[in-house]
DNA sequence: CTGAAAGCGCTTACAG
DNA sequence: CTGAAAGCGCTTACAG
């Protein structure tokens, strides 16, 4: 692969004016500039971005390491976070953690080993002492959807209180008195913020929220599973289950279908995390909708803002309510204005 | 952040035996090492992985540039090669092609100037002559679910023919014979593959595939919609749809629901791929299932295969028909072992 | 406007 | 077993 150096030799100037010259530096003769451009092209040369990281200190690279590639929710940000990366001049290196605080610090570790520019994370856990540490030695770090309390570092989420307010007034105008939770891990802020949300809306209609009626998931499918199937098994089981994300609906439902029972007849459920097959599925589920894509671009404004020397701005962003069949709705008289089924509307 | 330099200095030996310890070369006195390990450990010390690429001429770092990665299939074989390719210790970069041809040039060129190790590759089209430069530059690579024809360059994927031939037979008996499928892009293997897959299983019944039935989508789930929407227009609507992947598959159900139509009684679909969630659409969706971790897992294998030396070796897997009632079909008298909901089965 | 030179943080023959 | 030195491919003050 061409180097630089050949570059410099076939255009028969230095190596400082190729670079002069590739990185637009003003004092370039035009007839320099030319040969430059022609040895490139002729040799198709390319520079090497790891040099130049080394060189610069800078690689132009985010870094995300984010709880679950394979829930919707999570690939969605991934992906509006790499398309705002790209627009404004950076990569963004992946790093799955599936929901394992292990994992999570592999790739925190990895990715600072690459000397990334700066961290986008949805913590998995409350906090590994290495991410403690990233953070208080400075790295350049975001948090998104989930954060750790008392760091410093600026964070973008969604509000989800109100719309589960909604929800649990929608349930109650159901006629529901007895609703569950599967609930996320203690540990993560949206695992114990859902639950709170959920318990104080509860409380303004009178209901209790008892312990055997929150279900202890880990935002995966089969922990919706076991956890619906404890709800199943109890003397007075819930009318009502609540997923705390779309994952954990899904293995809810596969419990409820493995039972031969039905959704909403049987049993009610209600999920956080809107997702086009919402609409599609049997029946169709009621759910609190993020702005995800909003979301995942107000992250990497923020993380590039911190890299970049500005101050950076932590954004809190509303949630929604969106009413299907799930919970035993008749079909509203004036439907709300609903997302269309691909793409998850902004507010 | 500290160097290599200051361990040396910590440690009171030259960056050499530092280096030498941290590789973990036989020649260092365990004196030496006793000392270096502990200044790595007062320091904090993490080697820079970037200098370390730029010496070694390696990254350990492969480039996946993927269709879309909001398909779910793909989600899913992005997972399996991360997995993959942490075991064999390698990182990997993602690129989001989002179908875009310029835009999978746009990753592939910034993949290559990061200087990956190896670049595994699912093409948007028939080939970008920046990815046949790098080909037959010898940048190591492997086409995986797609491939470019005439390239040589190993393909890992499954083969969908006998599986389609199973789904057609599986129409025919239930007394379908007007069966139409919404395509993807000719430019790519599987947009070609399934239409030519269809219609030879089609002949095989001596049913023909007018141009009428044949809709031409992009994998996503828009071109879906648009497609079925066409085909119901027609004077004589097709039976069947059979879209090429799961996201046209969700477009076809929109454009289906939003006619107040029902399937199958209205019209019957099925789809290539299988998701958890066809278990629960209303109603569950007969699909072509993909072994799609083991594909990415083979993929990996076989680009490192091609990166460390070894021979590397072309993979081709069976996929399988997965029978639900979107066709129409009543449940099977002696219902075949069907994966579970969350966890795509291996065959 | 241009080039020689230093240096980013490593690894690795080469001597000793 | 150990260290001094070269070099990977760049960028950027410093002179001229």
């Amino acid at each position: 692969m061409a180097s630089i150096k050949d570059v410099a030799a076939e255009a028969g100037v230095s190596v400082a004016t190729v670079s002069r010259v590739l990185n637009d530096h003003p004092s370039v003769s035009v007839d320099a500039r030319t040969r430059v451009l022609a040895a490139v092209e002729a040799l198709g040369y390319r520079p090497n971005a790891v040099a130049r990281s080394l060189r610069t200190d800078q690689t132009r690279t985010l870094g995300l390491v984010i709880s679950d590639v394979m829930n919707p929710y999570f690939t969605e940000l991934a992906r509006s976070v790499e398309e705002e990366a790209r627009a404004l001049g950076y990569s963004v290196i992946f790093g799955n953690a599936d929901e394992r605080p292990d994992l999570q610090d592999h790739h925190v570790r990895t990715l600072l080993d690459r000397r990334i520019d700066g961290l986008l994370v949805s913590p998995t856990d409350g906090g590994s002492p290495l991410m403690l540490d990233a953070a208080r030695a400075g790295t350049p770090m975001v948090f998104v959807d989930r954060w750790i309390p008392g760091v410093d570092v600026p964070v973008v989420r969604a509000d989800g209180r109100p719309a589960v307010r909604d929800l649990v007034a929608h349930l109650h105008g159901l006629g529901h008195r007895r609703l569950a939770i599967i609930a996320g891990p203690a540990a993560t802020t949206t695992g114990s913020e859902r639950v709170e949300a959920f318990r104080e809306a509860l409380a303004e209609y009178g209901l209790p929220l008892p312990d055997a009626y929150i279900g202890q998931g880990d935002f995966q499918a089969e922990s919706g599973r076991r956890a619906t199937d404890a709800f199943l098994d109890l003397a007075e089981p819930p009318e009502v289950v609540f997923a705390a994300d779309n994952l954990m609906a899904l293995g809810a439902l596969d419990a409820v279908r493995a039972r031969g029972m039905r959704v909403p007849e049987d049993i009610a459920l209600a999920a956080f995390d809107d997702i086009p097959w919402f609409v599609h599925t049997d029946p169709p589920v009621t759910a609190v909708a993020q702005p995800t894509g909003e979301l995942g671009r107000a992250a990497v404004r923020a993380l590039v803002d911190v890299i970049e020397g500005r101050p950076p701005q932590s954004v809190t962003l509303a949630a929604w309510l969106v009413v299907r069949r799930s919970c035993g709705e008749p079909a509203p008289a004036t439907p709300p204005a609903e997302p269309s089924a691909t793409n998850r509307s902004q507010p």
